[in-house]
DNA sequence: CCTTCTTAGTTTCAAAGTCAGACGATGTAC
DNA sequence: GTACATCGTCTGACTTTGAAACTAAGAAGG
């Protein structure tokens, strides 16, 4: 390719010192710290070609060496670590939420150096919504001093079902406003970054894999028990996402054959007995008042018998959805976060009852079934983390070489 | 270096050449046939590279020019396609079955150039069904005057779940004599060959991708109706495993919470009411003698009432079970077959019902749920593509550098 | 304190691979 | 026959690579 004068715009020597440098980038994110020899093995390059791609990734400001750790009882010269340099890039993550969207401005290796949740009705003002969080952006880049040419992307997850080619909501019956919108596309015409979004199950489950409980395990999935249900899934080490991205969609599995009509038209959808808008629905019924989720929460934490038997038969209840997603996927870990799983084990332990109950040994005798440990945090800093897991391949230089695997 | 005498046993100078050599293999395998300027676009390498690559493979034997195939109205000088040589390497596949074991040698492109069939009872008789398919080996090996070392390796499809690490069989209730085998080591000792071990289903859903139904789907399940019921699943077009590579184990999700208890000692397994065995022993039971699957099948041709409707709950039930694998993995295509997949629309029918009063629209309006083009073959032939799959590995080169992606 | 040993990182240099662009080849269109 | 379009090869310049030699930095031992 030639510039507009026809110059040649350097461009394309092509893939073979930006192969070394991605690989060297990508092996630092994974691991943190490294030093040149570690570097050499994990990228298959000859000692001397890891010193020159350092070389050149200090000089530009990517990586930075520390000081020897001077671990334990070693021979020889200490090595020198090296790690990402934080600065060397920043992404925002959204979590728009069904009651607010947070912001938050996250560096090179993770750390949120900005951080902003505005309460907002979030299912019936989908502008309003993308303002504030357009906003917020501006301001982070204000406060923190930060260049937009500094910002690698956006990650923006979502508490409904993205598709995947076309990135427009599957928001039918819960969020009325945003059917049919292409948040990213908003996003990207009105910040000019490049701009990624996902459903919130997935941002999470992308949050636990990085800086969460799942960061050993290639086989995770991570349930998200919020006004919608829905599963962020890790198979193999990759986010699984289905034909139309739209996998997950645990909500709608049937647990009760002819249980309530629910909001898709089917019955007895595992959203209708295990969200907690149902759980306190059920309390309200009995009550006869208005049950909101968030006294739910206090209901559960004094013991009250209704609640908890409630929340009781929601994890039976998603035990029974998941054991049918444990024989087919063989997941070592599994997560639970969203509002109901503040409930711990009074929630896990039906749950772990009822997998049991209804997967083999073969499946559940290793599983390992937790909640969540980055609640909160983990929709917002996965949603950043999507846009980090492919700074490796922005940073290693401007010419991309066919995504092909070896 | 495409001098034509410019011959150099390099030896192993490493990774880059191997890596456009290995591209370059890697786009034939999968195109099939291409012509120089085809494959500079898919491996991403410059026109020159691919004509000095494929100069080189062309003098090695693992390519060969075909006459231009003379397409529709073209401009210009046309192509040469390439393809690999088929002679250029050979893989076996063997299919264990339950009442039998059948080898095959294909070559490079797939093609099955020897296959035999032997009946054997599989179940009990381990150590006489790997005799059995050893000595299926040294006879096609001498029959088609193959050397040995032109065999890339073997492929096992057995009808029981396979341990991913340790390559051992969970056989349990189902194929007594290989409990905790392991196969795969044994056909290694034995043919001093390379040994790859899968489940049978999975062996069906690799077939059904390359030669099959899923050539152009990324995410296929492929559910196989047999004495067990297993399914071999594809997303993004990665063979799912799971973390012990007992992912798709179909035939143990609950579909009747109070039904039969199963040999896993689970109570309404699907194994219980859809596989053959169940249904021919539900006949069994209303005619007071023993009906074998065989029979069911000429019953079912004769549109007998009974074998008629219990095949349409076994439909009605894999559908019920499929409903939230689908759900969960947002497939687009849905393959049956086995022994019961003869049945035809009467088993899909039923199936088709139930999958779409338990999924939502998004998930179940583009999905096609149909029989295996290939069967009787399919799980053969995936045992060998398992191995074909790695033909490009095997050939680029001694070389190996890193398996990372890019 | 000095030598020796071990591992880490850099430099050097020849070998090997890749790319861009020039060039030849081979067909169609007119 | 000429113009044109695309395919494929060749050449020379440039880049990257890896082996080996070399320097660095600490520990162990006398």
């Amino acid at each position: 390719m030639s510039g507009p004068d026809g110059r040649r715009e350097a461009e394309a020597p092509v893939n073979l010192r930006r192969l070394g440098r991605l690989r060297t980038l990508q092996a630092l994110t994974e691991a943190g710290e490294l030093s040149r020899t570690d570097l050499m093995h994990r990228t298959g390059l000859s000692r001397a070609t890891v010193s020159s791609v350092v070389y050149d990734l200090i000089g530009e400001g990517l990586v930075c060496e520390h000081a020897a750790p001077n671990g334990g009882v070693k021979l020889g010269r200490p090595p020198v670590t090296l790690s990402l340099e934080p600065g060397a890039g920043y992404a925002f993550g959204v979590d728009i939420g069904h009651d607010h969207v947070r912001t938050i401005l996250s560096d090179l290796v993770g750390a949120v150096i900005w951080d902003r949740s505005i309460d907002i009705d979030v299912d019936d003002s989908a502008a309003d919504t993308i303002t504030a969080a357009v906003s917020s952006i501006g301001d982070a880049l204000r406060d923190t001093d930060t260049p937009r040419s500094g910002v690698l992307g956006i990650g923006v997850g979502i508490a409904c079902p993205v598709e995947r080619r076309t990135g427009q909501l599957r928001a039918e019956g819960i969020m009325p406003s945003w059917v049919g919108r292409k948040p990213g596309d908003e996003f990207a015409s009105r910040t000019e970054l490049r701009v990624q979004v996902i459903n919130d199950a997935n941002a999470c489950v992308l949050a636990e894999r990085r800086y969460g409980a799942a960061q050993i395990w290639d086989d995770v999935v991570y349930v998200r028990l919020s006004a919608g249900i829905g599963a962020g899934i890790v198979c193999d080490g990759q986010m699984l996402l289905g034909h139309d991205g739209l996998a997950g969609e645990l909500g709608h599995v049937t647990v009760e054959p002819n249980g309530t009509v629910c909001r898709c038209g089917n019955r007895g959808c595992l959203e209708t007995v295990a969200s907690p808008t149902a759980v306190a629905a059920l309390l309200s019924r009995s009550w006869g008042r208005k049950v909101t989720s968030a006294e739910l929460a206090v209901l559960i934490k004094q013991g009250d018998r209704g609640a908890v038997r409630a929340v009781e038969d929601a994890g039976e209840a998603v035990g029974r959805a998941l054991a049918s997603t444990v024989m087919t996927l063989n997941p070592r870990l599994i997560l639970v976060g969203g509002e109901l799983a503040a409930a711990g084990e009074l929630l896990l332990d039906p749950m772990r009852r009822a997998l049991r109950r209804n997967t083999v040994g073969s499946h559940n005798r290793q599983l390992e079934i937790g909640t969540s440990a980055l609640d909160d945090t983990a929709a917002v800093r996965g949603a950043a983390a999507l846009v980090l897991a492919d700074a490796p391949q922005q940073l290693s230089g401007p010419n991309a070489s066919r995504g092909d695997s070896v």
